[in-house]
DNA sequence: AATGAATGAGAGTTCATTCAT
DNA sequence: GATGAATGAACTCTCATTCAT
């Protein structure tokens, strides 16, 4: 059942700038950029500060570094978005409940939001790129379809400022998930959400038809 | 014979923890809460460090002290909340526009949304108070809208997952203003984006009716 | 007896920076600058380290103050050599002997001298100043007094280059102290090695005129 | 088959430890005993620390070794004195001239004086050591020749204190070239120096003959 | 012989907090 | 009330040294 300890040196030397970064995530997103020890980081993995330092010149590369890693996720993503195929509704949907999993529903990429919000002013370089790699190709897309169902006259015309508006149930529900964690009840199961959420987004919330 | 300066020495002594607060919360915005030091926040009011431990026992103290202060306009909002009159559909409308200048135009709350969200692990007891008198009565207050247009007729029936849905622009727009701040284009215009989030919320988004 | 140890607040302030840099002086003459530890210099003035950073931001910049600090009475014996009167020989040979006093007899002087020469490199701001102060003025001045002589027909026409030769006894015993420290017998006294060495320099070693 | 590599590996090996220590000497030179980092020193002759420590056993050792190491020429300067011939003042001005190449132009020399300047108080032993093998015999031999000189009327009764007079503006040239490195304009060349030290100390200062 | 991952004992520096004035 | 000198604990980062490979 266990997997056996000993690895070879080559093996272990692999691991463990990964090993630092799963324990510098868990770190941050506990206590912060500032509020973060680099001995707590080393802890986790039973080394010494030192042994972190060997692998990263400085705090601040290490939280970097650690962003970047944990942002690859979002990569794939964008490439299932692409194969998708069917009426514009239905990539539509489809891609908002991708959206769904991958950010209001993955722990990781919560706590990456939470990081995101937390941290941002202190590292721009870091957040733009973020924008510029995960968010604004999101939104295109979203955009994109938006559009095409406009054209096609599966949707009604409307402004481009709906993007947000389409996508927010999805960051709201990551957010306050950040925000309430374990104290408040747990979200609603996923189908249940998202059954409410499409059936809102296609059909409003009043009872006659326009 | 000399001219008495603005304020009566009773005056500036009631003033200065206020100012104190005031600074606290730019420089805590700006640099978080283990970022910050007591000295910056000195600084800004032009005093020294130790003016601030005469009037706030520590940093934590001072931090939960001036999450408090800046809490307080929801009440009004609440409060005005209770006043209104006519449909579900405008009362609703109403209270989602106030919430989002409250909310998301309003830089306070913003930068204190921010705090919630990045030291709320920090300071649990101060999330669950702000759960308690800002979260909780607005979404009891929209939920009670709602329920009451579907009893009405005026509303289609609804899973009462819906109320995060329905706010969800105005988190939304919080969120990514707070991410984004200058370096994204700003926002589109207060009336252009309630327009297009009132229209899709009242009328969805397909262009047939169900 | 005793000096009563009370000061004022006022006082000891004042007195604080000329204590720490007098332990400093002692401590990067004994282990340099890099083997100096900011503590040790602490611990002579009976304070902990931080009270160290708040009057000098950085070791280097302690450093630097304490060079400063204890170049000034080379000032002193430049305003007293343009006091001299008297005949060339009777100058020059005055000059001299307060530049031995000075730097050769002046432990304070003597172990600038070891710390110029060992950590230069690291601060060579610190010794084109030095040089630009002390050096090139007094070299300027022995020169001067040199050309004097010779124009008076009281000193052999010579090169300009002797002026390091003139002076060079003064620096050699300096340099030979440092190194030798106790270790080597003491050196003669003042007026026997002034002796020997003003009699060397105006009449040289030769036994016959030439 | 293959072409051997320059060096055979027997020839390598034994060339590793010479390696080391004129990187150490470097080193040690630009940075002092304290700020010197054995990486750096490693790095110099393309290895990893751990092969610095496969022929050193600490830093101090290494430091230690390397001032030996680069301490072998006096020995020859001292053998070519004693093969010298002719009057003492020949001999006397061939060797200040010998010890004039040696300490002041040759730049090993040079800087190992600043290392015995600067590193002495860390390591008393090396600097007894330095001065029984190489001052003494020196200042012996001048000595001995003034005394020779004097005795055989060739040079005027001095007293002993003059052996480092008469030595002082080698030392001198030495420690000026050291503070002043490249900063100040280039000393004169060998031939114009020694003219003028030669000359001054033959015959003093003064024109009239005493 | 050579490596370089890992260590661990500091070193410089920061900063919340205290308290005599 | 306000100060700011002083503290001391904690933090980031460094580096001589070790040792399994």
């Amino acid at each position: 059942m266990t997997t056996p300890k000993k690895l070879t040196r080559a093996e272990q030397k692999a691991l463990r700038p990964i090993q630092i970064l799963d324990a510098a995530f868990e770190e941050f997103v506990r206590s912060g950029f500032s509020g973060t020890r680099v001995e707590d980081i080393a802890e986790r993995v039973n080394v010494t500060k030192g042994t972190v330092y060997v692998y990263f010149e400085t705090k601040e590369k290490l939280f970097e570094a650690m962003i970047h890693h944990f942002s690859v996720p979002f990569q794939e993503l964008l490439e299932t978005a692409e194969g998708l195929s069917g009426s514009a509704t239905d990539r539509l949907l489809s891609i908002l409940g991708l959206l769904y999993e991958q950010i209001a529903e993955d722990r990781t990429t919560r706590e990456l939001t939470r990081l995101v919000i937390s941290e941002g002013q202190r590292f721009p370089d870091l957040i733009d790129r973020h924008h510029d790699e995960f968010i604004a190709p999101i939104i295109a897309k979203v955009d994109g379809l938006i559009l095409e169902g406009v054209a096609s006259g599966e949707f009604r015309a409307i402004p481009v400022e709906f993007s947000d508006i389409v996508v927010a149930p999805i960051l709201t529900t990551t957010v306050l998930r950040l925000i309430f964690d374990d104290r408040r009840e747990p979200p609603p199961n996923k189908e249940a959400f998202l059954r409410a959420y499409f059936d809102l987004l296609l059909h409003g919330l009043l009872a006659k038809p326009h």
